[in-house]
DNA sequence: CTCAAAAATGAGAACGTTCCCAAAAAGTTT
DNA sequence: AAACTTTTTGGGAACGTTCTCATTTTTGAG
């Protein structure tokens, strides 16, 4: 490999005058940067992420962290991540928290360790020394969260779809159908937006008038490796089994009302007359289930692009919005 | 950041043994190492990635290039991935080809700059010119690929699944199932595993002494962004346009033959009875259809971490079977 | 107790950049 | 043409490691 030695003897200069080229800085000779550039060309150099690291601190390389790796939804934000990062020269790592012994504390000192620019947080579960971990790193280098970790997050960088909103709002549309029996399945409560999600829901049905019934409400720990289709189906069947059932079904993720569905399908349940159901994510398996799934919506790729813009802005010191909340759309298909 | 100096005038030796500690090297006295583990705890200290790089050329970082990164079968290779490559302290970067502007080529350029460790490589369209660059970037740092991407791949590495096989099989057991005519869809033939599985149902026909009629086999060319869903509802439609039409068809890939259950479905033809349908993947989607998809199962995961093994093991200049074959394994289900 | 061998440690170069500062070249004014 | 700016260029230190080689310390045999 061609050094940047190599490029200053091949065109004559110093390698001073080379870096000047190379960075775009300081004051060059037009003839000269030709010839320079011309030997840089004929050479195929380029400079060493290493020792340009060494000396600037910077990797060009943004990670993204996500607690459930083949979770499409987090395939999509990728995408939307890695939109802006390649725009900029960026790379990024997939940091898989969940699955693996490593904690999130463990992956972000190696994500330090590895002098990271910039990271893109999707957290998982509430957990306070984790997030006071998370909040003092976000004093050190750019962070921004994909969720609202902490109560206050006034002084945090976050891009987020306001789960409670969209449900809250989900259940208004569910009242003015005609529903009164609105039944909430929660895969896990120390997920924080599964738990926003739900206190939209409680929020909805304070607004309209309706009581939430304890036997409505769904519940299940976590699990390690959750299968949601499995939970929805269990689900399902747990409200086809009480008398007094609710007429429609939420579930905090879409994955789990596909569940119900293809139980309620099973058990030869008419949907949406005898009982509907709505889910959230708006997952492309959501469409392609028969009845198709109604559901909220979410601007996946929209939330990964701007979540890099702003750690972007951020490492190059840049002025910009760094507190965007989404709002969800309600999308209606056959299941209400 | 402590830097290797401050652990060493804590310790009260010298950087060189700091050194010999941290790589656990050459001879160092037990009491002077355990000074040192104290003093590096004390200080927080871990080494600078730019600085050992920039001596070692090594990352710890392989790269991971897929065609399609929404596409499931890739996250759950980076499963695979991901599980080898954390346990031996390696990072991955996620690369996708397909939707940016720049080329294979462009990207491999870009990781070679960043000095990854090793590549595994899955690619997409068969083409000389980009076959012939990775040929010789292969020889020049570990590469796997998970693609018969070579006609000569003697002299390169591989793990891949024998889709000629899986689908040559696959035709045997319609045969059996007393099936004589035998659909395929292809989604675009220049993309070599579909290309290989296109083969191998050819000859499972040639096998069972069947002829193949060009009609029933529905082929598509490439398009950006393909819309597979579509593309086996358009295909489904095709068929049943026929007078003189398959009895079964069998597609390349488990999206598209999704795409026709939906369509049968539509037009109200009985599955298997009227129209039987055979996918390849085996992806999660395919058991939650209605009916379910008879499909080809791939180890997916399985594939990824020996990619990931090979890989690491070439880093370090080990002996590994660098040539793997997996074999696909046929899932009935309610489609045939 | 001496001396050789083995074990443990340290000094300093090197890796390839960037950046500060000094020096040289070019341009401008008197 | 001299003196003074301004522009352009070059030299060298620094970044934090690893690694070679030399030196010091320890061990063990005679």
């Amino acid at each position: 490999m061609a050094t940047i030695l190599d490029v200053a003897k091949e065109a004559g200069v110093s390698k001073s005058t080379v870096s000047r080229v190379i960075n775009n800085e300081g004051t060059v000779k037009p003839a000269t940067r030709q010839a320079v550039e011309e030997a840089i060309k004929k050479l195929g150099y380029s400079p060493s992420y290493f020792a340009q690291g060494m000396r600037t601190g910077l990797t060009k390389t943004i990670a993204m962290v996500v607690p459930e790796y083949t979770n499409p939804f987090y395939s999509e934000m990728f995408r939307g991540v890695e939109d802006v990062a390649l725009k900029y020269g960026y790379m990024v790592f997939v940091c898989n928290t969940e699955r693996h012994a490593v904690s999130d504390i463990e992956y972000t000192k190696e994500l330090l360790r590895r002098n990271i620019d910039g990271i893109i947080y999707n957290t998982y579960h509430r957990n306070d020394s984790v997030a006071e971990y998370l909040k003092k790193v976000s004093k050190q280098l750019p962070v921004v969260f994909m969720d609202k970790i902490f109560d206050d997050c006034s002084s945090v960088s976050y891009v987020y779809i306001d789960g409670y909103e969209s449900v809250r709002k989900a259940v208004h549309y569910l009242y003015n159908q005609g529903h009164r029996k609105i039944g909430y399945i929660l895969n896990s409560e120390d997920i924080s937006v599964i738990q926003e999600r739900y206190i939209g829901y409680l929020k909805g049905l304070e607004d309209c008038g309706l009581t939430a019934d304890e036997k409505w409400v769904y519940r299940v720990r976590r699990e390690n490796e959750p299968d949601y289709i499995k939970l929805g189906r269990d689900a399902a069947r747990y409200y086809m089994s009480l008398s007094d059932r609710p007429d429609v079904i939420m579930a905090a993720i879409d994955m789990i009302g596909i569940g119900c569905i293809k139980e309620l399908n099973a058990l030869h349940v008419k949907i949406p007359d005898e009982m509907g159901v709505i889910g959230f994510d708006n997952i492309s398996l959501s469409s392609l289930i028969e009845p198709a799934l109604t559901t909220i919506s979410q601007p996946i790729r929209k939330l990964g692009q701007t979540a890099a813009e702003i750690v972007i802005a951020k490492i190059n010191g840049e002025e910009i919005n760094d507190q965007v909340i989404f709002q969800g759309d309600l999308i209606v298909r056959e299941t209400t």
